[in-house]
DNA sequence: CATGAATGAGAGTTCATTCAT
DNA sequence: GATGAATGAACTCTCATTCAT
């Protein structure tokens, strides 16, 4: 048996080194503007090996979708930890906008991309997507429940702070901010952030 | 006169139909994946045709985010005749939703393409950005004097609506609201635009 | 008779501009480099025009080639005045390279470009320059009657002093001079030049 | 090892057929009228397959421009062997012009074809080009230091000799010795040379 | 007479993909 | 398992040329 773990072992390795590649490619200049050969030449093998390891393009695209989901429930997953739900929550955002800030491409790929997105294809990103969401809106309701809120529609709610934080988010990640200062923009990030929890606690 | 005022108003109609097809494919595929040719067959002309009235692809994009960005004025510009400002405010969110609504190709053309660099060619339709936003912001600056707020700080508080306002409408236009049963999805908006209204109130 | 005349007239200086424009266009970038589209801008007129005034292409290239022969001669001809047989040669060698270096463009299309040079369709052209030659053998023999040169075979003298010449102008116009500084290269044609006529004393 | 070298082989073959195809077709049509698309033709590959084996057209005009450099180095190189000066000169033009009439394709690629601007890009080339010139000037110079001329001007002497054979072979590369039957040509050109070595004599 | 509008053909180049080895 | 070699299809863009007006 150890052979075939190993060579097992090995395909997945290869498999996650071109995903690596890729996304690092994409990170940078975007999906369109990544080619095959882009990838092939940063993991230094050939075109051809890709097409070992995926069937073509598309699916390389979405193994790093779902491999974006993955890193961002991983950056979110610790907050589930936190027993207090208005603690949760506002961490939970903290986070998530430092997931989209500290990888812009991943964000791209999930959120702002526009791209084969066929469900059926990509179902278990989906379902790992909605899962989060889930988690998210949960936490919206224990707030209300714990009489964070005064309203009730949990689902307003979250979604309101997810409007926020994507559009906060998505105009860093595709340059919208180009009318600030560079050196201010951070610092207009977090002062908003802050404002909107301000305000959220008058829900 | 009727002569050259003819192939004057077939010049233009001409330009616009070129633009028109060009915005059809920009917000079906985005911008790489559009060529010349998938326009000037769209339009059912030779790709040469396209050249008699653009200088190159990259003057294409540019008119149609000009165009974007004057059709956008058009839609906020009513409002400068509100003489409140709290209400010139809401009725500016208020608009500013329903253009991207309206018109999401547009929407996506000006604050979520990844656009070819511009600053220098396309500056008109950067300063007819900047005054938009300008006026934005001196609306919340004006509330601030009414003493609708008592925060202060204009420039985040017009940051914090523009995020949400934006990140709604980018989830929208980028199809990132699969989670929501189409029919509720309005509502959602609608309910969350007032929600965040009834929260800057407290500002 | 005055208007059919005078549209004559018309018809010629059009014709004209359209060579001028081409010769210019030609001398600065080439024969291939230069689109009719180049010389129509040139002329301020739309390239359609060309067309009207020119079959094609070529037929402007025919004309120009017959133009430049022209010139040519103008240049040359003066020396015909010249009774002094070694003089008169002299003179033509002097003139023949400075031809060539005031006129890079017309001596690259006389003599450097491959081009569709069919004697049919260019006959004239190729009668003027015979004839042009022509005399220049003539006045080779003329020297050789006048006892300047020893030698009598007239052809072969004239053929090597050709060949200085058109090597000197051609390593000019095409640019392999390269190897000299740009401040010593007219000095040393003009030496060259000098040094040839002094061994051809010798023949 | 035969498998790897059978495959270096067939690539340099590959390359070699790629250089021979380019080279016929410079030579019928001139750089710019040869379309890379021409050259795929040619050796019956598609026009993709080119760019396995260079990176454009540049490449492939330099990558002969040198290879016509070797050659023509390797045609002349023997002279080197001769002891006196004097032979060892007039065999090099003998030779110089040889190697044009041998290789008119070759000849134009060097000193006639209007050229994409090297300098940096193939300096290789040029500097071997170089080396020979300085040989060739060498040469001169050890024909003054025998005697064999009074005039000490071996930049000029070298310089009028090379004008001599240069214009000698490319009114023949470039077709314009139309005036003389073709089976003259010959004669003239070798009588010429001749000719030219006799009145050197006396410089 | 002049031209605006149009286009087929073709330029150099890149890409995703295949397949024999 | 890996790849070198190859290619069809597509890209942006320019050109000589035509023709209705």
């Amino acid at each position: 048996m150890s052979i075939s773990e190993r060579k097992e072992r090995e395909k997945k390795e290869m498999r996650q080194a071109i995903l690596d590649a890729a996304l690092n490619l994409f990170r940078e200049k975007g999906y369109d503007a990544v080619s095959i050969r882009n990838i092939a030449e940063a993991i230094e093998y050939s075109p051809a090996t890709i097409y070992l390891y995926f069937k073509d393009k598309n699916e390389i695209f979405f193994a790093l979708q779902y491999e974006a989901a993955a890193v961002k429930r991983d950056h979110l997953l610790p907050v589930a930890q936190i027993e207090d739900p208005w603690q949760r929550l506002t961490e939970f955002g903290r986070r998530y906008i430092d997931f989209g800030m500290k990888h812009p491409g991943l964000y791209d790929l999930l959120f702002i991309i526009r791209a084969p997105m066929e469900s059926v294809e990509n179902q278990e990103c989906w379902l790992l997507g909605m899962s989060v969401h889930k988690f998210f809106e949960d936490t919206v309701q224990a707030c209300i429940d714990a009489r964070y809120f005064k309203s009730t529609d949990a689902k307003t709610i979250a979604y309101t702070l997810w409007c926020h934080a994507h559009g906060l988010v998505s105009l860093f990640v595709r340059d919208r901010m180009r009318m600030y200062p560079p050196e201010e923009r951070g610092e207009l990030a977090r002062k908003s952030f802050a404002m909107l929890l301000k305000m959220a606690e008058t829900l």
